[in-house]
DNA sequence: GTAACACCTAAAGCTAACTTTAGGTCAAGC
DNA sequence: GCTTGACCTAAAGTTAGCTTTAGGTGTTAC
């Protein structure tokens, strides 16, 4: 058993943020003696799944429905497989876009090192046939900035 | 040269968050006809910078800053290669984070494919270390859920 | 000439995820 | 017995990034 203070270390999480959750009903089970917050193993289960899922980009409020069915055994087990399948297109869909987002970032520390070392960017529009990956062509009509 | 309502489809954001843009100063140097903003080149390359910037997660506040220093001319080459350097290193860090939330996703997959399969969770940790990929192993000491 | 559009502004409103504030309980140490 | 420290609550405040609202302009179509 942890006090909320322990969980704050060992996730390094304010105490505010694991009130908070709290509140939003993601430690559905958690037990209190006199008031205060016992986290159990469970809880830290709970937690490394909440890292896991807002990581994915899911709401708050999603990752409590998943909460809910946890503790509805195994009626739910295909809407948590389902929630995470989802979360598996949606990273995978994301680690696509930030690819391309890396390409434009990649040319551009080119462009400027190109740049810093000629003192202008005018003669970049010459050099960029053989610089350009093929995610940015198409992008690069013209092209200052 | 284009107009807001083009440019809002050419790049399927709403005319509200173009105008917002402009509000915050991206589009420092953005011409107007008789109150009508017109979009030119430039503009059309700002945003492609602005979609980038933004896909590395950096905020509106600091794209304005880049927009400043491009509009300074060749004395700000370095802080613009500094900061797509900066950017990189950002995108890069997300990715191996993603890889990891990737891996439990995974794994999560696999427990409800076998949970649904064999109708309970019971029998799971005694297959756990065959399906355990490494970056979860350490993690995974009890647990359902 | 009037109705429909596409544009404009300023300002208020919205949402998610926290964080801060104000005030209170309880146990341990001096 | 009183101060310190770790916990508690409810409620208000914060921030980013938009979006909506309310009211206005200017051109084109009938």
């Amino acid at each position: 058993m942890y006090t909320i203070g322990q969980i704050s270390e060992m996730f390094h999480l304010p105490i505010s943020t694991l009130r908070y959750y709290d509140k939003e009903g993601l430690f559905p089970d958690i037990e209190r003696q006199s008031g205060i917050r016992q986290f159990s193993e469970k809880e830290v289960e709970a937690l490394r799944v909440i890292e896991c899922l807002k990581g994915s980009g899911l709401e708050i409020k999603d990752i409590k429905q998943f909460m809910v069915w946890v503790r509805e055994g195994s009626a739910t087990y295909a809407q948590r497989k389902q929630l995470f399948e989802d979360r598996r297109a949606a990273v995978e869909e994301e680690m696509r876009q930030l690819e391309k987002t890396l390409a434009m970032i990649r040319f551009k520390c080119w462009y400027y090192e190109t740049a810093l070392r000629d003192g202008n960017e005018d003669g970049i529009s010459a050099m960029l046939p053989d610089h350009l990956p093929p995610e940015i062509q198409g992008l690069y009509d013209l092209g200052h900035s």
